[in-house]
DNA sequence: CAGGGTCACT
DNA sequence: AGTGACC
């Protein structure tokens, strides 16, 4: 797109003097991408260049290029619509955004480079706050230099003069060079064009930016903002009122821009309430005090199909994992972990407008292995789930008709930064030779720290015929930097998967963003081991010792006991002990940082002998989320509500001894497979398949695992009954759990009740 | 009304 | 947790 790149030819539109005065504002750039679907498929394949463009999602084009806006496309236009209008339009599917995602956080990261307040606004628009850079170039920027005809990137709206003794003038004008520079940068690094709009706040800039279009910016002056607002020709152009608010104020009688500022606020108030008022009332005069709030990583990610119809439990089990598994790789490769999960529908009515969604959303069990991405041990627990939430909606036995299905993971924290196997690595005594750089090259002027990473994820979503030359570019792939605290002679011996790993990691930032409203991680995780004086250390003991020790301090582990690594095939078992919590371990029981097993050992324990660990303490870490200064500030207990907390244990047949303690706000899980006869599930059940069973809050589990055998099968027996239904901690759940607990502070200690084995408490 | 997001209110 | 409103 070589429209007219105004970033080269500065100042067109600048002139003489006028007033003075105004108080110290911001400055605020909005960049506009220009239609950025088009775009991103045009920088694809630039063949499409020059040809008119539309991209379809559905039936509809969701935008096109300039090229077919001449013949009168149009975004959201109906395909056939657009066929009329355009003959020759090229088609591309749209459907799979994963391409303008990743551009648009590439824009957005490039944004940052200017500023650390860069605010997302869709895939297409960011708010970007200059202020501080504007009055850093001021300050350095000599009188002389401040003349209109230079000062002045871009358009000036209104054609209004610039007086540059104006200070508000001078800022916003030197704000407009900065967007030019962005602008500039935009191109020269993404190939993206679009348009800027220079103001005082977001709502003007973002007003002005479409003022000239496309690929231009415009610079807004005060004495232009009443033009600015007053120019729209109805309340539903004025950014932050959307339908709704527009009916509403419709049926009050106000629709132009006019209407809303001389109504009386009362009238506002009565109908809006408060808050909604007075936005809205400052937004028809053209104010906005809302600061550019700086978007960070996404705080969900989602995905969703619409459909005709879906209305067999199968076709819908079949879209769920579907989306699902897409999903899962996006988490992988954002780092983070889901705490909670939500599954929205729309159904199909008559009467369907549009939008009548409808969702619901349960905490994620921490149980849940997030390790690989899809085809993780994740899809089945996660189906479960959504399944569930899913019968909350629709009743199956009853006929329903889906025309949406969205599965959206929020409530994103940091997780522990090894994600896979690490014992796998700390297994590899030989490291493989310095020829082993296959997917890995080191970019050709960088400093030893810039890679780029293979991808060999994505691609592969859904309808979308893999083409056979969509392997990316070398220069496609993303450039990852690395943490100065890596030794980067022992990063690249490290085997592909390995360094890809590392590379993928959570903690190798490409751009610190929002703080994580999410605690700090404990470390560098995985990094840690790979500093130069570790893995000299490792090469000189073999790797047990400080190894060992590297782990065990990682874990917050204070005291080792005993201490195994073990391989099975891409999971790793450990097993260690530890004596006392750390205290600045905060996440002392969760297993992503292990992806087997990681289990808490008493001190009791005989820690020289792996089946008396195995067979004996496998539910160990039962006890451990009830005393109260593990769960302090563990992010995985929502609420560190502890004291309700209720033990449930599951037991899978066959796995290998797999230990983790999964609380949400109103339980906690332990899933575990017990192969020793200690607690033998098998025994009771005999079909093979999950159990599970409740541990009310009052049960010491230490207490409890010292009763003889019968004596558990018949408590667990019991809490089972009281358990069914529990992955979804329901009001049932809960009221079944409080029944028990009134049950129990009824009889205390009878003389046949098994609980006079516990303490009472 | 496509596919994705965010945030506020209850 | 669920919905609504906004882009």
């Amino acid at each position: 797109m070589e429209e007219e790149e105004d970033w080269m030819c500065p100042g067109d539109s600048p002139r003489a003097l006028g007033r003075s005065g105004g108080a110290v504002n911001k400055v605020i750039v909005h960049i506009d991408m220009d239609c950025f679907y088009a775009q991103v498929e045009m920088i694809r394949n630039p063949d499409l260049k020059n040809k008119p463009l539309g991209v379809q999602q559905k039936y509809i084009v969701v935008t096109c290029n300039y090229e077919a806006r001449k013949f009168g496309v149009n975004k959201l236009m109906s395909i056939r619509e657009a066929k009329e209008k355009c003959p020759q339009l090229v088609l591309v599917s749209g459907e799979d955004l994963t391409p303008y995602r990743e551009m648009s956080y590439k824009a957005t990261e490039l944004l940052e480079e200017f500023s650390p307040k860069v605010e997302r606004l869709g895939f297409d628009e960011n708010f970007i706050d200059v202020t501080e850079l504007v009055d850093k170039k001021l300050q350095k920027m000599p009188w002389s230099d401040r003349n209109p005809e230079s000062l002045v990137s871009g358009h000036v709206y209104n054609e209004q003069k610039v007086d540059v003794n104006d200070w508000a003038h001078t800022r916003i004008s030197v704000g407009s060079r900065v967007a030019a520079e962005i602008r500039a940068s935009l191109y020269n690094k993404l190939g993206l064009t679009g348009c800027a709009g220079v103001a005082s706040n977001k709502l003007l800039a973002k007003l002005v930016s479409g003022t000239h279009k496309p690929n231009q910016q415009t610079i807004l002056l005060p004495e232009s903002h009443s033009h600015m607002i007053n120019s729209l020709d109805h309340v539903k152009r004025i950014p932050g009122i959307g339908y709704k608010t527009t009916k509403r104020l419709e049926s009050l009688g106000l629709s132009r821009v006019n209407d809303l500022q001389t109504c009386p606020y009362m009238i506002l108030e009565k109908e809006f309430g408060g808050s909604i008022a007075q936005r809205i009332q400052m937004l028809s005069r053209g104010e906005d005090d809302s600061p550019v709030t700086p978007s960070g990583p996404p705080q969900s990610i989602s995905d969703e199909d619409s459909f005709k119809k879906c209305s067999t439990v199968t076709e819908v089990k079949t879209k769920m994992e579907e989306l699902l598994k897409n999903l899962l790789i996006r988490q992988y490769k954002d780092g983070r972990i889901p705490h909670t999960l939500r599954l929205t529908i729309r159904q199909f009515s008559p009467t369907n407008k549009w939008f009548n969604r409808e969702s619901r959303q349960c905490p994620v069990p921490s149980h849940i292995n997030w390790t690989v991405g899809a085809e993780s041990e994740a899809v089945p627990a996660l189906m479960g789930l959504l399944m569930r939430l899913f019968e909350k909606m629709i009743n199956v036995k009853t006929p329903f008709h889906l025309t949406l299905l969205n599965v959206c993971f929020c409530n994103l924290k940091a997780s522990n930064p090894t994600r896979r196997s690490i014992g796998f690595y700390l297994t590899q005594k030989a490291m493989p030779g310095p020829n082993q750089q296959d997917g890995l090259m080191e970019t050709e002027k960088n400093t030893r720290h810039d890679f780029r990473l293979k991808d060999n994820s994505s691609q592969q979503s859904n309808n979308q015929p893999a083409s056979p030359g969509s392997v990316k570019k070398y220069s496609e792939l993303p450039l990852v930097r690395l943490p100065e605290g890596i030794d980067m002679e022992v990063f690249q011996q490290l085997p592909e998967d390995i360094k890809q790993e590392i590379l993928m990691s959570p903690v190798v930032p490409t751009a610190p963003r929002r703080e994580p409203n999410s605690q700090a991680l404990p470390s560098k995780g995985i990094l840690n081991f790979f500093s130069k004086s570790k893995a000299d250390d490792h090469s000189k003991h073999g790797g047990d010792c400080s190894l060992e020790k590297s782990m065990a301090s990682f874990m917050g582990v204070t005291k080792v006991h005993h201490f195994t690594v073990s391989d099975c095939s891409d999971s790793v078992s450990y097993s260690t002990c530890k004596e006392t919590q750390s205290p600045s371990c905060k996440r002392p029981l969760n297993g992503h940082l292990f992806t087997k097993a990681k289990i808490d050992i008493p001190s009791t324990c005989s820690h020289e002998d792996n089946s008396v660990l195995d067979n004996k303490y496998s539910l160990a870490p039962l006890t451990k989320p009830r005393s109260s200064h593990v769960c302090e500030g563990t992010d995985d207990i929502d609420s560190c509500s502890v004291t309700k907390l209720t033990n449930r244990c599951r037991c899978d047949k066959g796995d290998s001894m797999n230990s983790n303690v999964s609380p949400s706000t109103s339980h906690c899980t332990v899933h575990g497979s017990v192969q020793s006869p200690h607690v033998d599930m098998e025994s009771q059940v005999n079909k093979g398949g999950d159990q599970e069973v409740s541990f009310p809050n009052s049960v010491d589990m230490n207490v409890f695992f010292q009763l003889p055998e019968e004596v558990k099968r018949e408590l667990m027996a019991e809490w089972r009954q009281l358990d069914h239904k529990s992955k979804i901690p329901g009001k049932k759940q809960m009221e079944k759990a409080k029944s028990f607990q009134a049950r129990k502070t009824k009889t205390p200690t009878g003389p046949n009740s098994l609980l006079k084995y516990f303490k009472p408490n």
